[in-house]
RNA sequence: GGCUCGGUGGCAGAGUGGUUAUGCAGCGGAUUGCAAAUCCGUCAACGCCGGUUCGAUUCCGACCCGAGCCUCCA
């Protein structure tokens, strides 16, 4: 079997990719917190990590995938106090939510999702540990981890203790030994969520709950962490600390972070008003288009986000997609998809540029094959296609129906073929003024007639 | 200021020490009543300056420009 080769950040190079176990191979994704809706940036990292749980899962038996929920968080209470709501109500809102988002963009559900609050217990066996190694101390009613207490502090971000506080630019609070020391325990008022500890009613850091369960589901040692760049400082370096402090031996050995995208060449952000929500997204584009979007630069490059690269998405899974209608009734021969172009380009540390490239390569076969080499080519594309999460539609259904949302349907199958058949009879008597008048009003509604020897095919724009 | 990563044809976006990425757009052709779709062909790129090399977009150095992180942002 081919190998596959992962960007590890902490080596900064390729590697080749050896699980610990191959009949338990384990990966964590950091998932979200939940107080709003998913924007498209936060989508990046769902659907990179769900292509690469597919090829893990078509190489080894067991994958377990584990996404957490992080439902306790300091952005969740102030958005339940604003809105004048309980917060079990906003996590529960905004849980559903995104679950119902990120399957829309064709993600596997993954094998677990921790919720942070499920995990408290975990977490405080976590601090008890730092606690008894010294690596964490008590300082009005917080619980700290002592960055200077670990030599290797910061080597996953490639940043020294000294580089950090030479770029300092925030106050520091007092009761720290070291500007750097970070929070794992923090008290809460009365009117805070908060659960009994050693060190008084209190809530998690943000970094404590990965670490505690990672140790509490995955195990001691994980094959593979992954999130967005920014994780990378301080909060992946911070779980490092905590879980290598507390447990010793190896806590990840792959670690890979997705860059940005960023909308037409400008950072998202609030302040611009430039964040568009994946549900928002999903009113105007199917979640396949926004999927094969997201795929077509390779995870560790930024990818530039607009309304023209949705529109070519769309315009390729189309083209795809009426490859596959014209051979709808041909069976697909059953094709391993780890042999295919597709999975060579995705074991070179996901390159899905490349892997789109041969998806276009072989619809290109298709289109062109002779009877006898349909059934391979189409069961090559639809196994090539399922790898990377897409192509699954009924092709039909894909070319000629309108938005899941079902707004702006406009007109119906049932009409459209009325029109089609009408125009057949005004060809038929050479009355082409007649037939050209009604396919330029259905182009004007949006409906594309193609022309073949077997008859008219349409699609949707 | 510190650390890190980039600058590829009109646009998006891979890759490589010497030979076409790919897609969209453009141009020419086949096909079509005309189109659309499809197919064939075609144009066009490697930030700037040096260095290494027979040869550099690819390696090395300087410079210019851009992005990210530097305590809760994917």
């Amino acid at each position: 079997m081919a190998e596959l080769a992962l960007y590890n950040t902490f080596s900064r190079k390729k590697e080749i990719f050896t699980p610990a176990d191959p009949n338990r191979v384990t990966m964590y994704v950091c998932g979200p917190t939940v107080y709003n809706l998913a924007h498209i940036g936060n989508a990046r990292p769902v659907v990179v990590f769900d292509t690469l749980n597919r090829v893990l899962r078509s190489r080894y038996p067991n994958v377990i995938y584990a996404r957490n929920i992080t439902d306790i968080d300091d952005k969740i209470i102030e958005a339940a106090r604003s809105a004048g709501t309980d917060i079990k109500d906003v996590t529960d809102e905004f849980t559903a939510k995104y679950r119902e988002d990120m399957g829309n963009l064709n993600t596997l559900i993954p094998d677990i999702e921790p919720h942070a609050t499920d995990n408290i217990g975990p977490m405080l066996d976590l601090m008890e540990r730092l606690l008894a190694g010294d690596h964490a101390y008590v300082a009005e009613g917080h619980v700290l981890f002592a960055v200077d207490s670990m030599a290797e502090y910061g080597q996953l971000s490639g940043r020294s203790l000294d580089d950090m506080l030479a770029g300092a630019r925030v106050e520091v609070a007092s009761y720290k030994r070291h500007p750097g020391d970070f929070v794992l325990w923090k008290p809460s008022s009365d009117d805070e969520p908060g659960w009994e500890s050693p060190w008084g009613r209190g809530r998690p850091g943000w970094h404590l709950e990965c670490s505690a369960m990672i140790k509490a589901h995955l195990g001691d040692t994980i094959d593979i962490h992954g999130g967005g760049r920014d994780l990378i400082f301080p909060h992946h370096e911070n779980e490092r600390a905590q879980s290598c402090c507390a447990y010793g031996g190896e806590f990840v050995r792959y670690w890979m972070h997705n860059a940005y995208l960023d909308m037409d060449g400008e950072k998202m952000s609030k302040s611009l008003g430039n964040v568009r929500t994946v549900r928002e997204l999903l009113q105007s584009y199917r979640g396949e288009v926004l999927r094969f979007a997201l795929l077509s630069a390779h995870y560790r490059s930024e990818l530039t986000f607009s309304e023209s690269l949705l529109d070519n998405a769309k315009s390729a899974l189309d083209s795809f997609y009426s490859a596959l209608r014209q051979v709808a009734d041909t069976a697909p021969e059953a094709v391993e998809a780890s042999e295919t172009a597709v999975a060579q380009a995705l074991l070179d540390d996901l390159n899905t540029p490349q892997a789109i490239a041969e998806l276009h390569a072989v619809s290109k076969r298709l289109n062109k094959a002779e009877e006898a080499a349909i059934p391979r080519l189409k069961g090559e594309l639809l196994a090539a296609g399922k790898l990377l999460g897409l192509l699954q539609h009924d092709p039909v259904d894909w070319l000629t129906s309108g938005l899941s949302s079902g707004s702006g349907e406009g007109l119906s199958a049932d009409e459209i073929e009325g029109q089609i058949a009408a125009r057949a009879a005004a060809k038929a008597d050479k009355d082409f003024a007649a037939a050209d008048a009604i396919r330029d009003a259905l182009a004007s509604a949006g409906i594309v007639l193609e022309d073949s020897a077997a008859g008219t095919t349409w699609r949707r724009q």
